[in-house]
DNA sequence: ATTTTTTGTATCATAATTCGGAACATGGTT
DNA sequence: AACCATGTTCCGAATTATGATACAAAAAAT
């Protein structure tokens, strides 16, 4: 369906720019000819997807996109249904809470929630994690089943910072820890400075279908989070998972039984 | 544009669905066959548009639709231009606050912040607002320079209550009042018992782009407006229209302030 | 002022693309 | 077991999108 692709890969060229984008430009980026990406770019005025700036004649996104997109903000079942724990999960620990969802375009931030901190920190909403430097990606990678850990031995694990772990089978020894915690930790691994605590979320099916973190400064969250904070992030983790109906518990139990391990290292 | 267009029917049809649905009712909602819109779904899940429930094999937005959604709030300028102006308003008049935007669509709600009666009254986002039975299509069509008022001619004033302007020269005598006043007024004359009041938001081209309302119970917005209601529906209009770089004054005075130096957004 | 470059838009023949019908597979219902 | 409705696959026909070329107008450079 080539002309239906070159569609969206228009309106998302537009949509992700940072203010206006004009046929010429828009046709080498997409290494198109100008004719092509007019014609297009036609039809998605038409439909009311992007507008002509009349004086400039450049092009931006428009109404009917931010229209669909909040039709799917009520349907897109881990952003409906994290509203109220990303709440919760900020107000308790007081750092930026990030929700991201797994599609097959990777582990993508959905939702954030920005912390209390004086000094915000944030994480843009669409990028794509890391799935081996962020704490958001190890917690998928640890619960998924379709075998995307396979993937990354091929790929090779790129050193975004001194921390980040590199080697293939320290990465499987950390999942197995990660898999018996319920929730993974990276600090400085994406960027020196910042740490992130992350717990898996499942849907109906039990499948992993993103994650739940927290994402504040090495100073507030530590190599070792505090028990509060891991408390915190697996009972949202925990919720947003009942709200998809996801039935039983995370491979954890957030209250009662096995206490989430805390072994005092050295 | 062809198969683009289909591509967006389908798109649509999904995203507007509550709940799922399959190839076999879609294919008929849009009248085609059921091969061209499994194409057309297969393609759009390809793109994480939309995702296909595994078990029961229907379809349902995805979240590339939510953010692509997520980035044209932050650059469709009367949403994020509003998000302060209806804050306030709501919060100065207790009503439900009604952003809607001018598109060769219609006038269409594009956002809404629920007010504080305890018997909540809303306006679904997306809908389409009549311009003559509608307090926004009436400040809308009195500030339009394209026409708009002409296309009513041909098409009539359907009767949706026994309130409603039926007949198109007291339609234009009402129009007439809203640009001395600066604002328009409908009480009862979409649905029963509901009342708007509306002021339109201009570009920075001086252009009308769309309207900011207050919709409550005819008990709370009367037939004729409180002087409070009035000024601080004005206030917003005129804070939004200055966001969108309006320069100067709207229409009317609302308490002596002045433009803004102008600035450009983004 | 005048040329040069770059922009958005229009046209058109070719060729590749999308379409639609029919056939297949599968699961649920009668 | 037969039936019905569903999602999916296949393939020939022809509609449809493509990209080269051309044009107008606005910037940029001379």
């Amino acid at each position: 369906m080539k002309s239906v692709h070159l569609a969206f890969e228009v309106l998302e060229a537009v949509a992700f720019e940072p203010g206006e984008i004009g046929v010429s430009e828009l046709a080498n980026k997409l290494r198109t000819t100008k004719g092509t990406v007019f014609r297009h770019l036609q039809t998605l005025v038409d439909r009311g997807y992007l507008i002509q700036n009349a004086s400039t004649q450049r092009y931006r996104v428009g109404a009917r996109a931010y229209l669909i997109g909040r039709a799917a903000a009520e349907r897109v079942d881990i952003i409906a249904g994290s509203q109220d724990a990303m709440r919760s999960l900020r107000d308790e620990t007081g750092e930026t809470v990030v929700i991201s969802s797994l599609s097959n375009r990777g582990n993508i931030v959905m939702n954030t929630l920005i912390g209390k901190s004086s000094l915000e920190i944030g994480v843009r909403v669409g990028s794509v994690l890391e799935p081996h430097a962020t704490a958001q990606g190890k917690a998928v990678l640890a619960f998924d089943t379709q075998g995307l850990a396979k993937q990354l031995r091929r790929r090779g694990l790129a050193g975004l910072t001194p921390h980040t772990v590199t080697d293939i089978d320290e990465l499987e020894r950390q999942l197995e820890a990660v898999r018996a915690q319920g929730y993974a930790t990276a600090a400085e691994e994406m960027l020196l400075g910042i740490s992130a605590l992350a717990a898996p979320v499942m849907d109906d099916s039990g499948k992993t279908v993103g994650s739940i973190a927290i994402v504040g400064s090495i100073q507030n969250i530590g190599r070792q989070p505090t028990p509060e904070q891991i408390e915190a992030v697996l009972r949202a983790a925990q919720r947003v998972s009942w709200n998809l109906g996801y039935v039983g518990h995370l491979p954890f139990e957030p209250r009662g039984g096995r206490a989430p391990a805390r072994k005092a290292m050295g």
